[in-house]
DNA sequence: TGGGCGGCTACCG
DNA sequence: GCGGTAGCCGCCC
């Protein structure tokens, strides 16, 4: 309540990103833009932060307008949304986000 | 009230 | 293609 556009912002991207289809993927811009909100990308990464480690939400499939997972390769974050990803057929190339599906053997 | 900080982006060299 | 820089905007000291 009260808060308004944020809130809103907040519900919009949530439903959005329980919209998002197995092997899918978006940018964090662009889902704030879809939400109608384009330059709340930052916002979105800390909504996706704030989520609990519980969510049924595919966090995983937001990454950032590189193609690229929005973390150090060291980290727990990196390691587990990149587990995520390949297991709905996605695969690291290069440090960049690849879709499986043989594409990359060409 | 003010300043710094992000799971970002776009631009530039 | 890559590092550095400047905007962007809510959040937390």
């Amino acid at each position: 309540m009260t808060n308004q556009p944020i809130d809103r912002f907040k519900s919009q991207v949530f439903h959005i990103l329980s919209e998002i289809p197995k092997g899918e993927c978006i940018a964090y811009g662009e889902l704030a833009k879809l939400a109608g909100f384009p330059g709340y990308a930052r916002q979105v990464g800390s909504l996706m932060k704030n989520l609990p480690n519980d969510t049924k939400l595919p966090w995983h499939r937001v990454i950032n307008a590189q193609r690229r997972i929005s973390f150090a390769e060291n980290t727990d974050g990196y390691l587990r949304q990149k587990e995520k990803l390949e297991k709905e057929g996605w695969v690291i190339v290069g440090s960049k986000l690849a879709f499986n599906k043989n594409l990359i053997k060409k």
